[in-house]
DNA sequence: CTGGGGATGGGGCCC
DNA sequence: AGGGCCCCATCCCCA
């Protein structure tokens, strides 16, 4: 399943001793990767964002994965990557995507010679052994020393990586979601488990070259005679080569089982079964998809030519497909678009806010380039109010509330600078006047700081006890205080008398059985929405909130179901789907006996007797 | 055209 | 972190 179009890629390359060429077209593997680098550049069937410095592209997993193990540790949990600028820029990037998807180092943009030792840097860091060997020939040839560039981080002179998870907290905060898997932990510290699973695939799928590619994957420093610091036959231990490498892969050991052989994915988890579903090549014959869901999702029938043009409308509708039920798709579709009509807004406001906000900042290309027409960028100009607050409180988002849609508005707007609960970056843009250099700021004491890891420095000598007690404060002058709502915790109301709820909070009435349920209830009182969107900028009090929020963005549905093959980003809702099928109406109106399929919609029916028109 | 119902999407919140 | 449920909003179909 892994093996994607660079598999076969190589496989043609290399040649099949039991296949005459009359048998084999030469160009196959060339008209593929050109078919995929223009879907790349029209943003269909893309299902992976990597955001890089201010920069987002879009791109497929297949081919990430298939380039790089780096790639494939990362693609196999997120569908948004975030990759260390320290390691790599945007505009590096753009080379490298456009090296892996055309496997040509194109002139960059810029008048001078591409910088092949940045580009090396990039190339050790993100595991595209490849692309590093021609880097390292140009310097070689150019009588340019690599040897720094390629030991990675150490060779920057930065600090391990664990020495630097201190920042981790800030950099959720910034791109929650992102998690440590992203960012805090080198996916290659999934290795040893990768290399028990995934890669055996790929190892026993290809052929000799295949085989040998991958391992150069596994050891991106190596299978250069002479130039890495592993000898050609590095595939023996790709360890050594991974610390070479820089990429520190023995700090912070991962929640992880130790290297038994298996799939890195959780078979109980059914959105990462469906991811894994997303990384599969279109059109291979794996049954885990064969059912009509995610063929729905693979664009149409494998039979009918992809058509491109109509793709680049609106990529989400090609998703939806034909999958049996045309009347839904095309609902679907429209309801897509009209979606999509709202992105724009929010993304072009990130575009005018300073480079830390916009993802799009410096970049233009960086979607208009890159996914002209993509989800990111697809509609019109903006539609909706600008110069906010950028931190919307819940009554504003509440009392603002004559829609869903609207108050995704205002929340992207407000939402283009991350912010943490007790932290928070603030992005340029939202005032006229430059913050100067201290763009991050914590909330609490409203300390401004350069960079995030200072931020998140001052941030671990607030103790959580004094956080929670300046928040509490706040809400002391903001409102009734406290103190009359504690008189109530001595009564408790009878519909909880039942279960004890010795948890009250402090702003409201309700009460909790264990702390944990109330600090994440508190959170909904706080002022500022702790989990920002990456994409649009919305804030959320959840971060769950926000990774399913992220997920119609991606246009991931992960529940499908199998009697039509429509799609859900949520299990209950296709719980809820299915009995459109089983016929069962489990809701009945005491009423007028009425029975409902859903919850909400008998809930809806009874405003209709309740209500006076 | 209108209202009711079916179905779906998204956010909030609790567990 | 993820599941489950609630709410609101919306679209579509149909009588």
């Amino acid at each position: 399943m892994v093996s994607g179009p660079l598999a076969l890629r190589w496989c043609a390359w290399g040649g099949r001793g039991d296949m005459g060429p009359d048998m084999e077209l030469p160009s196959h593997s060339k008209q593929l990767l050109l078919q995929l680098n223009q879907q790349r550049t029209k943003g269909f069937l893309c299902d992976v964002i990597i955001m890089v410095e201010n920069s987002i592209f879009r791109a497929h997993k297949n081919v990430l994965a298939a380039s790089s193990i780096y790639f494939k540790s990362l693609v196999l949990h997120d569908n948004l990557i975030n990759l260390d600028t320290d390691m790599v820029s945007s505009t590096v990037f753009q080379q490298i995507l456009d090296f892996i998807y055309t496997g040509k180092l194109l002139p960059s943009d810029q008048p001078a010679e591409p910088n092949f030792s940045t580009l090396l840097t990039a190339a050790s860091y993100l595991q595209l052994p490849e692309l590093a060997a021609l880097c390292r020939r140009r310097l070689k040839r150019a009588g340019k020393p690599f040897g720094s560039a390629r030991v990675g981080a150490a060779g920057m002179g930065r600090p391990p990586r664990s020495q630097r998870l201190s920042t981790t907290s800030v950099i959720q905060a910034r791109y929650p979601g992102l998690g440590d898997r992203r960012k805090g932990a080198h996916p290659s510290q999934e290795l040893p488990q990768a290399k028990g699973s995934d890669d055996e695939l790929f190892l026993g799928s290809s052929n000799q070259e295949g085989a040998h590619t991958l391992g150069r994957a596994l050891c991106p420093a190596g299978g250069e005679a002479g130039l890495g610091g592993c000898s050609s036959s590095t595939n023996e231990s790709s360890g050594g080569c991974e610390q070479e490498l820089g990429l520190d892969l023995s700090k912070k050991s991962p929640p992880l089982p130790p290297a038994t052989p298996g799939p890195h994915l959780t078979p109980d988890d059914p959105a990462q079964l469906s991811d894994s579903q997303h990384s599969s090549p279109p059109g291979a014959p794996a049954p885990a998809i064969a059912n009509s869901a995610s063929y729905a999702e693979l664009g149409g029938a494998p039979e009918e030519p992809m058509d491109l043009e109509g793709a680049e409308d609106n990529p989400l509708s090609q998703l939806e497909g034909p999958g049996g039920q045309p009347r839904k798709s095309l609902r679907h579709s429209s309801r897509k678009k009209e979606w999509s009509k709202k992105e724009p807004c929010a993304l072009s406001e990130r575009k005018e806010t300073g480079p830390k906000g916009a993802c799009l900042g410096e970049e233009g290309e960086g979607l208009g380039g890159r996914v002209p027409n993509g989800v990111l960028a697809s509609g019109g100009g903006p539609s909706g109010p600008y110069g906010e607050p950028p931190y919307p409180c819940k009554e504003e988002e509440e009392n603002g509330k004559d829609g869903s849609e609207d108050s995704g508005q205002s929340g992207s707007e407000g939402g283009s600078g991350p912010a943490g609960a007790h932290y928070l970056y603030r992005p340029e843009g939202y005032e006229t006047v430059s913050y100067g250099d201290n763009l991050y700021v914590c909330i609490p004491c409203a300390k401004g700081f350069p960079s995030s890891e200072q931020l998140n420095a001052h941030v671990e000598t607030h103790t959580e006890e004094e956080l929670f007690i300046k928040e509490e404060g706040a809400y002391e002058t903001g409102s009734g205080g406290a103190e009359e709502e504690a008189e109530d915790l001595s009564a408790p109301s009878a519909a909880y008398a039942a279960e004890p709820r010795p948890f009250k909070c402090s702003v409201c009435e309700k009460t909790y059985k264990d702390p944990a349920t109330l600090r994440q209830h508190e959170k909904t009182h706080w002022l500022t929405r702790p989990f920002p969107c990456n994409i649009c900028g919305k804030m959320f009090t959840q971060r769950g909130t926000m990774t399913r929020h992220m997920r119609s963005h991606l246009g991931l549905k992960p529940f499908a179901c199998d009697e039509c093959g429509m799609r859900f980003t949520r299990q209950y809702r296709l719980t809820e789907h299915m009995r459109v099928h089983s016929g069962e109406k489990p809701y009945e109106c005491q009423l007028c006996g009425g029975k409902f399929t859903q919850q909400r919609n008998l809930i809806s029916h009874l405003r209709m007797h309740t209500s006076p028109s």
